[in-house]
DNA sequence: CGCAGTATTGAAAAATATCAAGAGGGGTGG
DNA sequence: CCACCCCTCTTGATATTTTTCAATACTGCG
């Protein structure tokens, strides 16, 4: 219970508790730490593919480009987060990462996954839930592009970002960094960097959102919510306990259990 | 090696060799079928969740309904696939299912999964890499949504229903059932159904696509993908072999390594 | 001081949505 | 077999949203 600085391990023990052999593993994960630098790009979309990484601290984004220049931003990760799942099954990088701040990230082969599932079912199933909770999130970005205006979708982002900071404990009174530049929110958000502006100009003058530079106030967070109509279940449901198998058991039976209601 | 009826197995196939132990686990992943009618719901955006799904027979997708109305469909499923990961760490479903063909489906509980994680790591990892090229197909739907034109989104879709078909089997010289309306397609690209119309007239004049109905045909499917800039990778390259633990495990030392090329 | 990256603002252009009217097709009941 | 209706599709006119282009301002930094 001492090596508690890992957000990797802090991660998985949201999910379940974890036993000393669990950690131990787990560590195994965070083994070689790289420091990067920001704007680094740690993979293009096209780099051979047989490892994952783990975020140690730092933000990066998943990217790809397009044809026409323009740039799409798919994922942005924090600490904690595991990158290069999607290529699991992949010979190839279908996306590129890049860190957005200076950071420290740690790689693993993919069959160190392997170990996992071979040795522990408890951390097997911690990971699926992670994956499945990863791709809950894509599914919200989703629809967010493709349903939203431009209005909704920055707010959507925004709250987005605002609600993860707060779940990883710094509870911040709606005063956050986001160190994004406009037009790498517009990347994100299929929007042109111009409209991006348009629309912070817009919640401005609304008393909705803040932006001086990299730091965000939201005066209003719930009111940001409710225009772009934040079901934050995608967010928070997840962290149910998950069916454990190390010892007690007795979880198993009831069918699925909430933590919080 | 009798039993190669079920899709599931097939497909899991696709990624490794399996042991009979494994097919037998498998197949009870298959059991209870139930038949289902074209437009039934099979569950609604925030029923209970504790179970997967797999489709044996007839087409299905996932949808959002947001607040003005409107709709987002999300993934379409097509026999052998398997519908429900998403929600293993959530205690309520995030998206609806509905049928769009009659079908055959089969039911079975989260903890099901977890016997596959305790009896055969093959299996689990074959689950990995399922989950991964779906999460793969995600994000080339949102690349196609976030930065396309109506034109290319469509082309895309298509295009990848169609490759998805031949990948199945059924080689299909161009021509194919797309058992869906202009208005469910442009649930699922963010157009509006007068848009679809439109470029479906479009492309009708251009000889790219021919619809009549739900029969499709492409007369020239190069010239189509090409239009909507598109990489096949996502699709093809997660067929590799995947590291395997049944028996033979020399595939385990070269890091990772393509079936065609 | 000047420079490069970033942000703001206006005007015009392009893409797509919305509204509305009509056409075709297939199933059902008389 | 016909009439009718519902659903899907098509097409035109107009409205809205967002992009693009261009000019200017701001900011931190060497």
């Amino acid at each position: 219970m001492e090596q508690e600085d890992s957000c990797i391990i802090r991660l998985f023990s949201n999910y379940c508790a974890l036993s000393e052999e669990d950690k131990r593993l787990l560590h195994r994960l965070e083994e070689s730490p790289i420091e990067t630098r920001a704007g680094q790009v740690l993979w293009e979309e096209c780099d051979k593919a047989s490892e994952f990484c783990t975020i140690s601290k730092g933000w990066a984004y998943s990217f790809r480009n397009m044809d026409d220049g323009s740039r799409q931003i798919l994922e942005l990760f924090m600490p904690g987060d595991i990158v290069g799942m999607r290529e699991f099954a992949f010979s190839q990088r279908l996306t590129g990462l890049a860190m957005i701040d200076d950071g420290v990230i740690c790689h693993f082969p993919h069959h160190r996954l392997m170990d996992v599932f071979r040795t522990s079912t408890t951390l097997t199933a911690v990971l699926f839930a992670i994956v499945s909770r990863h791709q809950a999130l894509l599914t919200e970005r989703l629809v967010n592009l493709a349903r939203r205006s431009a209005q909704q979708r920055l707010a959507h982002f925004i709250y987005e970002i605002y609600e993860r900071l707060n779940q990883t404990g710094a509870p911040s009174d709606g005063h956050f960094r986001l160190p994004l530049s406009q037009e790498q929110i517009g990347d994100a958000l299929g929007l042109s960097s111009v409209h991006v502006s348009r629309t912070f100009t817009s919640f401005r003058k609304q008393h909705l959102v803040l932006r001086e530079r990299h730091r965000m106030h939201l005066p209003n967070p719930q009111a940001l919510a409710e225009l772009a109509d934040f079901d934050s279940r995608y967010l928070n449901d997840s962290l149910k306990p998950i069916f454990c198998d190390n010892g007690k058991q007795e979880r198993q039976n009831g069918s699925s259990n909430v933590t919080t209601e």
